[in-house]
DNA sequence: GAAAATCACTAGTACGTACTAGTTCGTGGG
DNA sequence: CCCACGAACTAGTACGTACTAGTGATTTTC
């Protein structure tokens, strides 16, 4: 033990101990390419490294080197579905293996506290959705470069298509039969914009299948919305529901059940993401399920592309593909 | 706008504007104390700052100071319950509320990758478990001083006694007449160590009671373990049943119901933290919720007192209390 | 009225790294 | 034999901040 107990090792007490200079080590740790070792010096600083437990600081390389290895994500401040929580476990790794570190962070519209990136000055900042001018201000004057979502630049969007779920949800019971259908979606105002793109892929389906649209009802497991979503639904017809995601989907059943509708029987549901929820319900929810796996290396590509110049990764495509359980059946 | 279009604004320029020393710069911004600045220089600086937009960076504070505004939260390894996951919302807040980030990491034990706490060097470590000595060693050499729990420091622990929700189970289930017992927990490995802290707390209440223990069995929602543990309860003569986790709860229920066995007439069930999945259920959960603000609260202090010797907090209390729902009755 | 104390500042340095601009040495070419 | 050249290094600086050790003024004290 060659503790000082109390300073931390620096690159200097390497060099010594090596016997070379301070800039030597740092040669031979970053494996400067420009710069010639010999051998033997090599292993006797990589050595000296070992000994003293050496571990560079990184306030110091980030405020010499002008860039660090921390991705800050940015998350939306509605809830996060199941397939995106997947996403950020996938993304994390894939980051990891490159030394980067991701952090999530979820912004509080209301709150005055200091926007994470602040504090970390991330080499990159990844956003779900995009920024206001009044952030990408922010992060500029904070130094940050690297911004994803980035009008003008190679990185302007990450969100993808995820067209093909509310497809599959209907062209499904359209395919068991069904031929009313219903909408079921979650009240959470921040949620506005994608219920109407999904509903609007839902919408195209019927027609072009010549059919009717959907009857659309708020469902939410707060109050008795899905008991009088039932009944609603009931009174006209409808046979099956398409749900915005299986936590919605379960309180349909709920208030289909609990009005005395029997599920799939009298009515059939389905939901969207795959969740635990689905596969642990009951009747257990036939559901959609989404790769997410090309969306994540897709963004870890980008966001390393843009710190270090990694090759531009390929346009991520998201594969959804029905999960079928209990609570959808032919007509 | 005097943007140089690419050098971030520094101490420095703000100090060529305001027309003084880049140290009068730092001393009115970090209002040092034990330093008299005129009212006149102050304001004069302070308007520099805002209308350079001047931030500082936080690299070369943090390689200056030795210190950062990084709290890092190491989460283990098993399922978060609703309850941790709303403590970690307080304790994001009330650090926020004074400059300090929190950061939630898991290690992947099989993971090659960098701990997180090797990039960013936060100035506190806070583990829900024990760190191992390869760990605590790793980040003393990385110069964090602040590890919570660290044993032998006022930061030996943080984990609180939830000896009440188990209890408060028992008791309910008893005072609604119930005699025969059974307890389920989910089978993941991890949860090893809590389900035997709280089923022992359950046994303590029925020997209390002059009853006999609970018959304990692994519910878990992808296979038929449900139906089998709902069988052997119904054979024993067991009409409630005490479960770790609302989702165990949920899976008990799905278990007996598809076993043609009513829930609540015939088997009562209470789950455990009032996640929204007890809400959602069919029939609803009664549950245990948790209110983990003192916890959140008592942590964040700690966190704090050891950066920078903010007072010590008061020792947490969590409190625990019924939800009654529609999953249990009495006898 | 001189010494002491206080006020309101500034010059300058250290933090630990990454990297530029050398310097020294050995070797091969002419 | 001298010069050029590359290999193998080193000296030294910059990054932006926090903060110590001053330095003139001005005020207080006896």
């Amino acid at each position: 033990m060659t503790t000082t107990m109390g300073r931390r090792t620096t690159a200097a007490d390497v060099a010594r101990e090596a016997g070379v200079s301070p800039a030597t080590v740092g040669f031979v740790l970053n494996r400067t390419k420009g710069q010639t070792i010999s051998e033997g010096t090599r292993a006797r600083v990589l050595a000296a490294a070992q000994q003293l437990n050496y571990k560079p600081h990184q306030a110091a390389r980030a405020l010499r080197s002008g860039r660090n290895k921390i991705v800050l994500l940015v998350l939306p401040d509605w809830p996060l579905e199941h397939s995106l929580r997947t996403n950020l476990e996938v993304l994390t790794h894939a980051l990891a293996a490159h030394g980067y570190a991701l952090i999530t962070f979820t912004p509080q519209p209301d709150s005055a506290a200091t926007p994470l990136w602040a504090i970390l000055e991330p080499a990159v900042v990844i956003g779900y959705e995009p920024f206001s001018l009044e952030q990408i201000t922010d992060m500029k004057s904070l130094g940050i470069r690297n911004i994803i979502p980035m009008p003008g630049t190679s990185a302007d969007q990450v969100s993808t298509d995820f067209a093909s779920g509310p497809r599959l949800q209907t062209e499904y019971l359209l395919g068991l039969g069904h031929r009313r259908l219903g909408y079921a979606h979650p009240s959470d105002p921040r949620l506005k914009e994608f219920i109407k793109a999904r509903l609007q892929l839902v919408n195209e389906v019927c027609a072009e299948a010549g059919g009717r649209p959907p009857i659309v009802r708020e469902v939410q497991y707060q109050d008795d919305s899905g008991r009088a979503a039932a009944a609603a639904w009931q009174e006209a017809g409808v046979t099956a529901v398409i749900s915005y995601n299986d936590e919605t989907a379960a309180d349909v059943i709920a208030g289909a059940v609990r009005s005395g509708i029997r599920v799939p029987e009298d009515l059939s549901v389905v939901g969207h993401d795959n969740s635990p929820l689905a596969a642990r319900y009951m009747p257990s929810i036939t559901s959609i399920a989404l790769d997410m796996e090309r969306l994540a290396l897709y963004m870890a590509g980008l966001a390393m592309h843009l710190a270090e110049g990694h090759p531009l990764p390929d346009p991520p495509t998201v594969a959804a593909s029905l999960v079928c359980r209990e609570s959808a059946i032919a007509r």
